[in-house]
DNA sequence: CTGAAAGCGCTAACAG
DNA sequence: CTGTTAGCGCTTTCAG
């Protein structure tokens, strides 16, 4: 019967017209420009389209005529499951989807695993933008992600010349950090970093890994603190660290574990997270050393947990990051010269850092 | 120049086949079907779209075709804020991100506040399905879903005959919380609620506003109790149910503030979250209340920090409602009669309960 | 292995 | 206020 056939394929704006006896223009006008038509003829093309089943303009093919997906995809290359287990990446989210949901935008988490390397769902995804958060310089996703013609912020990592860019002072923040502890009298210390590239290397870290390590945050931070430690007087070659791949509290402690295993004479380990610092805080307790008397961790990220702890930290502003990345992107209009955002950080001194045993500093004396 | 016209419009398809001299299908076929063309000819279409800019199909167009996204929308009605600072929706969010992930499906997080009445976003979403998680029965944004001809899965709330569904039995889960509390003596009780409906009401709740509470999870974990403590001998009508609009630790406190202030002589607050439970055992902490000897508290959903200071809960498995919501989304083959997941519970009794003061139980007596 | 034809469903000028 | 005209950029039978 005509009938079924009719109601096999749904209803499509033509055919919603065709019913009517008006054209697709009045029908679309009833959707996206009430002011255009008789408030009489408006209920009559949105009743017929009830009746119909018909459920509103295609969103897939308004946004190819529009050239708008309303939509902006995000970039993740930690696994998610790290990722929605890291209070900083959390409200990074949090930031950018406050930014998207001002705008009325919506944001598409893209499905791209480190071990992945399917590149695909990037080239799939329709969207007006893209926001990186902070992957390898030599990732895949990213470099597909450039390929496309749409307007792309990265946070963080890496630094493109081309694209604009939301992150910290990474370098001076650390070097501030180094600082502390150098003026603390720390001289033999440890540190725990992140992962430095793509390939999993869960052990010491040597000088040139170091140097070439693809994520850039990481790379600024021990540069950081090799540059302070060496002002200070200590042989930054001889200081160990620790890379760990899975950004995890237990990745910390491990990661300590090794530290303290290999040398017991470090007064202080030095963490690039606040993850890891709370591994390595639970290392410490695990071991009976009392923090800050026998041993001085200090973290990186200003997470709650971390503050809560006591942990010597930096703070970074993570929320803001995200909205400040989500404005960025959405603000884009002329695609003038890349902008930079930098935002603040501030050293919180807690009660995990203090003056080693063996060397009283002048303040600290009787 | 006619260079300068060329590079103005980005490079189609089209441009590419006529640039090359070949159909599109083959370069079509270069890009989606590989097997469908000689190396070499593929080879040279690949190059000469890396030469004139050409960035690959289009997604919107090939979306449009296709009659396929690649995207999945979630629809969260709580405010981002809110939901980005509650380690349950934290985790359901990861749990749906991970089925995503293994399907290579993007997921897309819809604009849609509960103030914002602005239906818009959700008919521009262009996505292949939609999970709807945990808002209430008269949501605009959820009606505009249904509408969309698309599949849909909703977890916890509503129930809605016609879409598949994933949750948790709030009744029972409530229902053995209760018992619990019944069986240590708790006669005397108050009870901290999440939003019942649309409307703020951070307040005392009547009767039949629990009732007609427009979200069915908190309804039943309120008639929960009702029956089990009316059974018990307690008049329900007497028993004091304070709501909350926000759910934060903050409201938690307040609530109990309320409570407290309304009737000191409650043994036993009951949260329908963890959340809530938070605040107000820092709320009994404030007041110098001994928990449990003094107030027994308990909250719902199991979150880490809650397990941390042994808050007697339900735990419900979060993640996995999340994964089991998008696993059945993407499952979706023959729209047959609508399926429901349930997942398991279990109390957890924890540190935070006791039996009340007065009333010494036979087991704890002399 | 390659090409021609036929739209997917919609919106945006621009006339009337 | 309404209709006509022209595609947006792509995939997909179906012949050759």
């Amino acid at each position: 019967m005509a009938r079924s056939l009719n109601a096999r394929r749904p209803a499509t704006l033509a055919s919603l017209a065709a019913e009517l006896g008006v054209s697709r223009t009045t029908v679309s006008n009833a959707y996206n420009r009430p002011d255009q038509l008789s408030p009489e003829l408006r209920r009559r093309v949105l009743e017929t389209a009830r009746r119909l089943g018909y459920p509103g303009p295609d969103p897939v093919a308004r946004s190819l005529r529009t050239r708008k997906a309303g939509a902006v995809g995000l970039l993740l290359t930690e696994n998610l499951s790290y990722a929605f287990r890291d209070p900083a990446a959390i409200a990074f989210l949090e930031g950018l989807a406050l930014a998207c949901e001002d705008a009325g935008t919506g944001l598409m988490l893209v499905p791209a695993s480190p071990e992945r390397e399917d590149v695909a769902a990037v080239h799939r995804a329709g969207v007006d933008g893209f926001v990186v958060y902070s992957v390898p310089d030599d990732d895949p996703h990213l470099a597909a992600v450039l390929e496309r013609p749409v307007p792309t912020v990265v946070c963080d990592q890496p630094e493109i010349g081309t694209v604009d860019r939301v992150g910290i002072d990474d370098r001076g923040a650390m070097g501030r950090m180094a600082r502390h502890l150098i003026e603390l009298g720390h001289r033999r210390i440890g540190v725990i970093c992140m992962r430095l590239a793509r390939d999993r290397n869960d052990s010491f870290v040597p000088v040139h890994r170091q140097h070439e390590a693809h994520f850039h945050v990481q790379r600024a931070r021990l540069e950081a603190l090799a540059t302070e430690f060496t002002s200070a007087g200590v042989d930054w070659t001889g200081v160990p660290v620790v890379e760990r791949f899975d950004h995890t509290i237990a990745s910390g402690s491990t990661a300590a574990a090794q530290l303290l295993d290999r040398d017991p004479e470090i007064t202080a380990i030095i963490c690039t997270s606040d993850i890891l610092g709370l591994g390595a805080l639970a290392e410490a307790q695990r071991r009976g050393l009392r923090v800050p008397q026998d041993l001085t961790v200090t973290g990186f990220d200003g997470i709650p947990e971390a503050e809560r702890l006591g942990l010597t930290t930096v703070r970074q502003p993570v929320l803001e990051k995200g909205r400040a990345a989500g404005r960025l992107l959405l603000d884009t209009v002329d695609p003038g010269r890349p902008r930079t955002v930098t935002l603040d950080t501030e050293l919180i001194v807690g009660t995990s850092s203090g003056a080693p045993k063996p060397a009283a500093q002048q303040w600290y004396g009787p």
